[in-house]
DNA sequence: CATACAGCGATTGTATTCAATCTCACATTT
DNA sequence: AAATGTGAGATTGAATACAATCGCTGTATG
């Protein structure tokens, strides 16, 4: 699996595929919009291969539609899916924080060390640093971006990588929601993350899994409450 | 979006890469096995381009992993994840079935035909009454084949590309661990396809979410009482 | 005038070729 | 003897070249 939180890509392929995801989600490249390989060859000054695999990537995890002989476009945000998403994403944090909390806790019992999740841990600590240093400083426009690494990092210490991946698709669709229309999210949604980690540290599952839950719920309220105007059949 | 229920692959890159993933599932490459990619092109008698871009579109469906410059080999399958898998599942598939019945409600009310959408619920009940033939035969190994093509044909009467790109992947995993171990499903599981169904046509959404929630949970139960016994930590 | 269709430019799909990197066995050193 | 450095072979990553298909325009035809 690819680096997820701090993305040190190797090769081209990955960078490109990166690149395009971010230009999809922040909308340079709209929905709709043809691509064609060729000008995302020259654009990245590389070869139409490699863009290809990323595009072939991309289209799994729907943010491309592809036809055979006819060419790839951006899909279309996935607005009219966004409250199901966010149940969806409910379910799936609930359980990616509950199985870090387990692993917490078996972490103290017995064991060697798992200098990997010590790795993961410490990166989440400096994560949620930094954020509080962003609320501090007044520069939100990090904390979206500082947002998935967090919920990123908590899947990836639940070390199940089938929710992980779960989880990274999600997550870059609500990404996706959330940039189209709204810079920033709310301040008060970042400071429930220590509550998340305490219990997560303490090796509290359950408090982790309700904690992580409410977390999410309130994330889809916040959303819909801003968005009901636009979609009245949303729920 | 590739065609779903129905798969005429045009392409030979489709088709390997369909082929790696029932090769994957069905056990014919256990987890593990270091997979180079000459060794697919001349088995597929294609050229490595082609396969390189299946095995991206793998890697992010999850069944294999790969190292930059190191090669790919086949993941793990999920077992430990697969009560969450199935949690997930069913806030999944609740929100499809929902949304479902909310199209076909809407299908007798207002707007065109929109013959997709009929087309896709001619093919659901052509596999409900392939499905109960297999029952009456005997021929329960059929089941699993069309348990998968029921549950996303479902998913796409929802309309929603996410989430039957998200209920896809899952699907994946879910019958990767069943195929692993046990090779049908139960004939009960299969009947009770057919109320959800009659929920979907009616219109009636509580009814369709209520009875899929059901049915993907008692698809859950059965499947950790049958492995109970290896898997103790698994709640 | 609408329509079918043939040709052509553009684009995608694949094959082939070359460059970059990793793995692993083996020799060397402490 | 254990650890480390080194080089050959194998494998992946990418670039280029070629084949197959699509979409569109322009024309001929009823």
């Amino acid at each position: 699996m690819q680096p997820s939180l701090a993305s040190g890509d190797p090769t081209p392929r990955a960078r490109v595929q990166d690149e395009i995801r971010r230009d999809i989600i922040f909308g340079k490249l709209p929905a709709g919009t043809r691509i064609t390989e060729s000008s995302l060859a020259t654009k990245y000054g590389i070869s139409r291969v490699p863009v290809r695999e990323a595009l072939r990537a991309l289209e799994v995890e729907g943010f491309v539609e592809s036809k055979p002989f006819a060419g790839s476009t951006v899909s279309e945000i996935p607005v009219d899916d966004a409250d199901d998403l966010f149940a969806v994403r409910e379910a799936l944090e609930a359980a990616t924080a509950r199985r870090a909390a387990r692993r917490a806790a078996a972490q103290f019992s017995a064991g060697g060390p798992d200098t990997q999740w010590w790795e993961t841990r410490r990166e989440l600590a400096a994560i949620l640093d930094e954020g509080d240093e962003a609320v501090a400083s007044g520069q939100v426009e990090l904390l979206p971006e500082l947002n998935i690494r967090f919920h990123l990092g908590v899947a990836e210490l639940s070390r199940s990588s089938s929710l992980t991946a779960l989880l990274r698709q999600i997550a870059g669709k609500i990404e996706w929601l959330y940039a189209s229309d709204v810079d920033s999210r709310g301040i008060r949604s970042w400071a429930e993350h220590r509550g998340i980690m305490a219990a997560i540290d303490a090796g509290n599952a359950e408090a982790a899994e309700q904690g992580m839950a409410a977390h999410v719920h309130g994330s889809r309220s916040g959303y819909l409450s801003r968005f009901k105007e636009k979609d009245a059949n949303a729920m």
